[in-house]
DNA sequence: AAATAGTGTTGCTTTTAGGTTACACAGATG
DNA sequence: CATCTGTGTAACCTAAAAGCAACACTATTT
């Protein structure tokens, strides 16, 4: 079993949902859900994964990543879209140093 | 025609590349990149664009967006990740703000 | 115990991505 | 003029993705 099948398969488990189950959600037929869990296709279709990702609620691109069609995107590159910082496209390094040694400073001071 | 077949052709006149030289160049067969030009494939496989990006010397991504398998990656988002700012990821809303005020502060400081 | 519904699994069929070959038309070269 | 070489295009074939139908097994229900 590759990656992603191995992906697909523990987030469905977590779900509780069956082969089936999953296959009607994402509107594909139950066995290509299988066969794509065993790790039996060479090439799934980046649509069918779209379709497993909404289904499991997941985000599609650790789909993608999984199936080895793009790279991970870095824990640390999502983080900070996520955490909500603006404005930092255009700090030169030196400010780039300047408010990371403000973020350890910040937690450090943390109680 | 559709948008990733618009791409690569105006990319390989680009090149001066004729479809037999860039199939050759990509290691898959002309008619497929005729084919693919024309927009007569539903679903080309990442497989493939990977390699005419390769050929051509172009972003992958590019091609993988013009597919519409991934989102154009928005420019704001890359800013943030280019930027270099670390251990943002579990800063709490005060910090962010704080960290947020810093960044307008520094940049204030430009001479 | 028999019928029913749910699970995973497997063979068969259809559809399509991709390759091989061949065609038609140009320009260059003998 | 005839032959090669490169260009795009189209017909045919193969392999793989994806779907359909049926199987075996279990658990529940009547």
């Amino acid at each position: 079993m590759n990656e992603l099948g191995t992906y697909i398969q523990a987030k469905r488990k977590e779900k509780g949902y069956s082969i089936r189950k999953l296959a009607e959600l994402a509107e594909i037929s139950h066995t290509e859900v299988k066969r794509i869990e065993d790790g039996m296709r060479k090439q799934t279709s980046p649509q069918v994964l779209r379709s497993i990702a909404t289904a499991l609620n997941c985000p599609y691109e650790d789909l993608m990543a999984a199936a080895g069609y793009i790279d991970e995107p870095t824990v640390d590159a999502d983080a900070t879209a996520v955490a909500g910082i603006q404005n930092a496209d255009d700090l030169s390094q030196e400010e780039i140093d300047k408010v990371n040694e403000y973020i350890a400073f910040l937690k450090s001071q943390r109680k």
